[in-house]
RNA sequence: GCUCAGGUGGUGGAACUGGUAGACACGCAGGACUUAAAAUCCUGUGACCCUUAAAGUCGUGCGGGUUCGAUUCCCGCCCUGAGUACCA
């Protein structure tokens, strides 16, 4: 039989299926390694060719670990819950259910035709009860638990409770509310159950509480810091305002310090880490307290060894004290100050960096260690959200300041001897202080010392670590989305009984709010509990420990499965979640692991982030005003515009002139200014994949056409797996052209398969061992595309060799099974195996003494380093060497002070001299 | 502005710890087979010099440095992409 990939594949594809050839089982006896690709949200928009690489090379190492010996959990399924099933719904009435399960039916009939080796018996949905079962669940536990500082874990809520009641808040350390009440066991105690609870709500992981949220109107619901984009919606582009609301928020921050620890542990990509690092926002500075009448403000500080230098305080609008500390003279002006803040945006607020703007509030602190007279202003530089929205300000050191001070006019002392102050701010912190008081002619870190040790004697400041990550809101007003399984008594949240769960979301007549602006629960008959649901990352937050034990009833995943599986050895997926998915995942895994329900302390060993695959456009050129089309190379001798041309009526930049003429009825009679050797030759432009470029390539067709093993090394050959790169269809013959020379080489001139069983020739095994290490190495380091040209390499040799030795075919197959697994499997089985077993043969070793009598193999000492395959160039003559290693100093004394020229040594022989 | 990633033929990309840069593939040119096409196979293909061959010269964004030797290491600059942005 020629090559026939349709068959072939349509019955591998259906033999595993039937066979549940992948489906995996907890073995003690085996070493487990769990592969994982971050499931999709199941889009109508089906998959476009980008999408499958982060599936086929997750397939291939789960494949290649399973020939190596491991017992591999290889999961797929569907983050099911979102936004645009529901804003489908809203427009036509259509239940995001089913809409849902369309766009999943599409997706898996995709997916099984790339011939991916996922076990679907553990598949799973966000949106099904028995998944968010579980969700639901563990928001339970958070809501009943708190953060113990101390133990530095959070714990159950009742050992709060114990310790309120033996000794009030006083030895209790917890991440917790700002405004929770100082109180003795007998003032908690006296305190009403009601009361008790208000309290004990600003400790719980998962509170309500009144807090500022980004607000989109457009789409009727709050969203998270995550999900705007430059004041603007991520989904949708809407405009996001500020907003005062009753929110659920998830303590996040409590974790903060864990979350950035645990970046050194994992085996991550550098940008992501980076990019939660600077998420997480950690500064490590100093509390300081400014006394004015009889309050204090206070202001937040990395620098406060420039204390002396603070000449003015300058607060955010919005603070708190802004108010009461406005004299009467400065009131208009204060208040216009205000009101025209209020007007600028986010955007401009942000465009504007340039202009200094502030006012005065007439009103003086008192420097705590001079103890003068500091006038306060308020600035828009100065953000509420951020430390205490105060800062001390320090012309001197901080360039914000310095212009300020400049433009108002204000003192600017420098504080240290080196520093030069004249035309801007010198932050550096080289020299001895001046004009500093107690720590004047002291070096920088003398000087932080001991001003934090004067202001804790004087209770006016304390050492502070600062975060800029905010805890996360977790309320959605939408109606896709789990429900919260809390009700209210009175306006206290009390969580339902474990033993009801799961709540079901239930059914509604329209999914838009309530003409009241209710959320859409509001509309739900006898709903009596919370009408937010929960937001799109919940249950993707926990997701791959319920693939473990997909079916449970009792808990999200029984201990023991969790024991032996632990966490993803391998994760794959886009980098658009690194600050929120890859975040909310690692914050509830170390919370499970707190409560003792998981092992360890990151979810995701390894992480991969696939490049993203952008559309390539080709361009027609039409003539002006006239049915002509111009070929790309003579474009600029005419006057043209370019229009995007259907990318499948493109080959190799090569219009089909016969089907372009045939795609649009006013192409019928189109004529063509074509290239010398008559062809018409399209540009191209690098931009988004996208229906309206025309530029879409849909893995079906290709798969129609060359096969998904031609699919799957072709994706791979493209180029480093984590690097963005525009799809181009060119190469794929070569890949074609492999598979088929594969075949060929095991089958006569009918095309039956005809294998020798004589003993292969050193080169046949050379060649066999040469793939054999090369693919291994690769794929241990992710580097898919040389293993494809690797193969490639291989075949042209043995078919260079003429080579249809059985053993050679026997090896080769297992270590091309990963990349091409349905021609492979067809291959194992006409050298006579039991049908399917590939999958589980073990991976070849190499035979090294093939290798090593490589010509190019032998090691030569130069410079104190083993080198291989030498060229030196050298000035010397042939009869003077016979040494087979040379060392350095014998070749600087042949050198003699003489000019250089080419040596080439193998072999540790001198084996060419150029003089 | 800051941080990170990157810049190699006509194209996608190789070169793993410094050791014959351009593997492999596409494209292109020429050839074989064929009535023809497809398919397949063979040869050539960084640039310059040159009638040809041999040889030579230049070549990994630009300028310098270390080294016998640099795409690789160091310093400075330019460009592209991503992230982030008044974070005190």
């Amino acid at each position: 039989m020629e090559y026939n990939f349709r068959k072939i594949e349509n019955n591998w594809q259906k033999f595993w299926a039937e066979n549940q050839t992948f489906k995996v089982e907890v073995d003690v006896k085996k070493p487990k390694y769990y592969v994982l690709d971050m499931f999709p949200y199941p889009s109508g928009a089906g998959l476009h060719v980008g999408h499958p690489l982060g599936y086929i090379a997750s397939d291939i190492v789960a494949r290649f670990k399973r020939l190596k010996g491991f017992n591999v959990l290889h999961p797929m399924g569907y983050d099911s819950f979102g936004l645009p099933a529901e804003q489908y719904a809203i427009q036509t009435g259509q239940h995001p259910a089913i809409t849902t399960e369309q766009n999943i039916q599409t997706f898996r009939k995709q997916l099984d035709k790339i011939g991916l080796s996922y076990d679907w018996s553990k598949e799973l949905r966000t949106s099904e009860p028995n998944f968010y079962h579980w969700t639901q669940w563990i928001f339970m536990q958070l809501f009943n638990s708190w953060y113990n500082i101390d133990s530095n874990k959070a714990e159950p809520i009742s050992t709060l409770i114990q310790k309120l009641k033996t000794n009030g808040t006083k030895q209790i350390k917890a991440v917790c509310d700002e405004d929770i009440l100082e109180l003795s066991a007998q003032e908690w105690n006296h305190l009403s159950e009601d009361e008790q609870q208000k309290e004990i709500l600003k400790y719980r992981l998962t509170y309500l509480k009144e807090s500022i949220v980004n607000w989109c109107p457009a789409l009727g619901t709050v969203l998270a810091n995550d999900e705007v984009k430059d004041g603007f919606s991520e989904r949708g582009g809407y405009p996001v305002e500020q907003k005062k609301m009753m929110q659920w928020s998830m303590r996040i921050t409590a974790y903060a310090e864990r979350l950035l620890q645990g970046l050194e542990t994992i085996d991550w990509p550098e940008p992501i880490k980076e990019i939660q690092r600077n998420w997480i926002g950690k500064s490590e500075g100093a509390m300081v307290k400014f006394p004015v009448s009889a309050t204090f403000i206070e202001v937040f500080t990395t620098r406060v060894d420039t204390i002396y230098g603070a000449t003015f305080l300058v607060l955010a609008p919005e603070h708190e004290l802004v108010a009461k500390l406005t004299t009467s003279e400065q009131k208009s002006t204060i208040e216009n100050y205000i009101r025209d803040t209020k007007k600028k945006s986010e955007l401009d607020r942000m465009a504007d960096v340039k202009t200094v703007s502030g006012a005065f509030t007439g009103s003086y602190a008192k420097h705590p260690l001079t103890g003068k007279d500091v006038p306060i202003w308020i600035a828009d530089y100065v953000l509420a959200g951020y430390g205490t929205g105060a800062v001390m300000a320090v012309p001197s050191g901080d360039q914000r300041d310095y212009l300020f001070a400049k433009h108002f006019n204000l003192p600017i002392i420098p504080v240290l001897d080196s520093q030069n102050i004249e035309t801007e701010a010198d932050t550096r912190k080289e020299g001895k202080y001046i004009n500093s008081g107690i720590i004047d002619g002291l070096a920088y870190k003398d000087a932080v010392a001991k001003i934090v040790a004067e202001l804790e004697k004087q209770g006016l400041g304390k050492a502070k670590i600062n975060y800029r990550m905010r805890d996360a809101i977790f309320g959605r007003q939408r109606y896709w989305g789990e429900p919260v399984p809390v009700y209210f008594d009175g306006d206290i949240p009390k969580l339902m009984d474990e033993k009801e769960l799961p709540l079901l979301l239930p059914e509604i007549d329209k999914y838009l709010p309530t003409e009241t602006g209710e959320p859409p629960l509001a509309r739900a008959k006898d709903w009596k509990y919370e009408r937010s649901t929960m937001p799109g990352w919940a249950g993707s937050s926990w997701y791959w420990y319920r693939y473990m034990d997909v079916r449970n009833n009792q808990a999200f995943a029984s201990a023991d499965k969790i024991e032996y599986w632990q966490d993803v050895d391998l994760y794959i997926g886009g980098a658009e979640h690194a600050t929120g998915h890859l975040l909310y995942s690692r914050f509830w895994n170390k919370f499970l692991k707190d409560l003792g329900y998981v092992v360890k302390e990151e979810p995701f060993k390894k992480l991969i982030n696939q490049g993203m695959i952008q559309g390539r456009s080709n361009f027609v050129y039409r003539l002006k005003e006239s049915n002509t089309f111009v070929s790309h190379s003579q474009k600029n001798r005419y006057e043209t515009i370019p229009l995007h041309v259907d990318v499948s009526l493109v080959e190799n930049d090569v219009l089909n002139i016969e089907l372009f003429k045939k795609s649009r009825e006013e192409y019928h009679n189109a004529n063509f200014i074509l290239e010398e050797n008559s062809t018409y030759v399209c540009g191209w432009e690098i931009e988004k994949m996208s229906k309206s470029k025309f530029n879409v390539v849909n893995p079906d067709d290709l798969i129609e056409r060359y096969g998904a093993d031609t699919l799957r090394m072709y994706e791979m050959f493209l180029g480093p797996l984590e690097q963005s790169k525009p799809w181009n269809t060119n190469g794929i013959e070569g890949v074609y052209k492999f598979l088929k020379k594969f075949w060929k080489l095991f089958h006569d001139e009918q095309w039956n398969f005809e294998v020798s069983d004589q003993e292969p020739s050193k080169a046949e095994y050379k060649s066999l061992h040469k793939i054999i290490k090369k693919v291994e190495e690769d794929i241990e380091r992710f580097s898919f595309n040389t293993s494809v040209s690797a193969f490639m390499i291989c075949v042209n040799e043995l078919t260079e060799l003429k080579c249809n030795k059985r053993i050679i075919l026997e090896k080769l197959v297992v270590i091309l099974s990963p990349y091409a697994p349905h021609i492979c499997e067809e291959l194992w089985m006409l050298l006579g195996n039991e049908k399917g077993s590939l999958s589980y043969v073990s991976y070849p070793t190499f035979l090294s003494q093939y290798l090593e009598e490589d010509e190019f193999n032998y090691p030569v000492s130069v410079n104190g380093k083993t080198r291989t395959n030498l060229l030196l160039p050298l000035t010397l003559e042939i009869n003077e060497i016979e040494e087979t290693v040379l060392s350095s100093a014998e070749i600087k004394k042949y050198l003699d002070g003489k000019s250089p020229k080419k040596v080439i040594v193998v072999k540790g022989r001198i084996i060419n001299v150029v003089v």
